[in-house]
DNA sequence: TAATCATGTTAACAGTGTCAACATAGGATG
DNA sequence: CATCCTATGTTGACACTGTTAACATGATTA
């Protein structure tokens, strides 16, 4: 039984990014994931000068891993343009469905961005994916019209998760014009996508 | 001094809203607003099963307030349907932004809104507004196309709330396409509606 | 008047983030 | 090799949290 563990910092980490996608953010104690590691509960500030932080460190990892997953879609050689495009669409809602705690995470406000400058860059390098596949697609777009389209198909996709994640509706307990509209959706993103974004 | 309050269960939801708004509902505790109202720190207890219907009576508020809101966009009696609609968009992101925490609280996973039958109704009832205005607005329409143009719209700002939200990026300390992108929308929300919602 | 019941209080529990004070190990320096 | 420094661990404590159980009060109702 050695005094030092050797890895600490790592190990944290990565269990607190499981921990938090099974259990939420809100959920996770830093006494818990010590207790993991097999750690005295106090360890963790060796490497974090507050929960805050660590959490911080997830949310970035989010941001990295959703980067790489619209890079991935946005590579894929035997596609063309456009549907790399909606690929990198598709990819992003997948990745806000399947990841749900950890996006929720990275969009949550119990982080401040601004006091993480590492987690800032890697939340707004993921927005680089767009720009680039949307300069390919609108060639001679002017830099201010790009801009604008990236935010309006980030904002789309976005938000689309945002409503799928909370409103749980596919449960299809009550019927209203919101629950139906939104299993019309879920069930065939793609068709949503391509009349939404009208590429 | 008298031992009944009369009006607490009232004046915890409506103190609850103050606080969550202020300080963001992760940062509220149930003691503290029960000090504010001079009453013992299980008072609540006889009026709210957990913290987390008084939340979701908080959150349910929030629809509804928004509701409002949307409506009273919706029957400005000088403007076309067109710019009832565009006035709606542009209430929304308003309200997203200004009431910041609360509107944080209505989209939080904290709550399980399928345990809170009345925050699900005030929630999907929201829904409803935009569904008006869409018909209105594309007569003949399916009522499957036009559920999905409502998610569409309603996805769309709600996303660029979202964006606008947490890239705080106003304080322009960085220089990115991100951020730059989020500064020329944000100054112009009703342009970029226009050209966003191509309406 | 007497009983019931909604609504308050106090005391306690287990759990939390965080800090101060101390312990240990391993690498740098003489 | 001996010594010190520093990074990294531990223990103990503090104030705070949500929540429950047991008890008190006062208004309504029989």
């Amino acid at each position: 039984m050695k005094y030092h563990h050797g890895n600490l910092k790592e190990e944290l980490i990565s269990s607190a990014c499981i921990v938090c996608e099974a259990d939420g953010h809100d959920r996770m104690s830093l006494r818990s994931i010590a207790k993991e590691a097999k750690v005295s509960q106090t360890a963790p500030y060796r490497h974090f000068k507050t929960k805050e932080s660590l959490l911080a460190e997830v949310s970035s990892r989010g941001f990295i891993e959703l980067k790489e997953i619209l890079h991935n879609a946005n590579t894929k050689k035997t596609l063309s343009t456009r549907d790399k495009f909606l690929e990198m669409g598709q990819a992003y809602i997948e990745f806000g469905l399947s990841k749900r705690n950890t996006y929720d995470l990275m969009h949550s406000s119990v982080i401040d961005k601004n006091q993480f400058p590492e987690l800032l860059n890697s939340a707004v390098g993921t927005f680089e994916e767009l720009v680039y596949v949307l300069a390919e697609l609108n060639p001679g777009i002017s830099a201010k019209d790009l801009d604008i389209k990236c935010i309006h198909h980030w904002a789309l996709v976005h938000g689309l998760v945002g409503l799928l994640r909370n409103e749980n509706l596919d449960a299809s307990e009550i019927d209203t014009p919101a629950a139906n509209a939104m299993g019309l959706v879920r069930s065939d993103i793609k068709s949503f996508l391509i009349s939404a974004l009208e590429v």
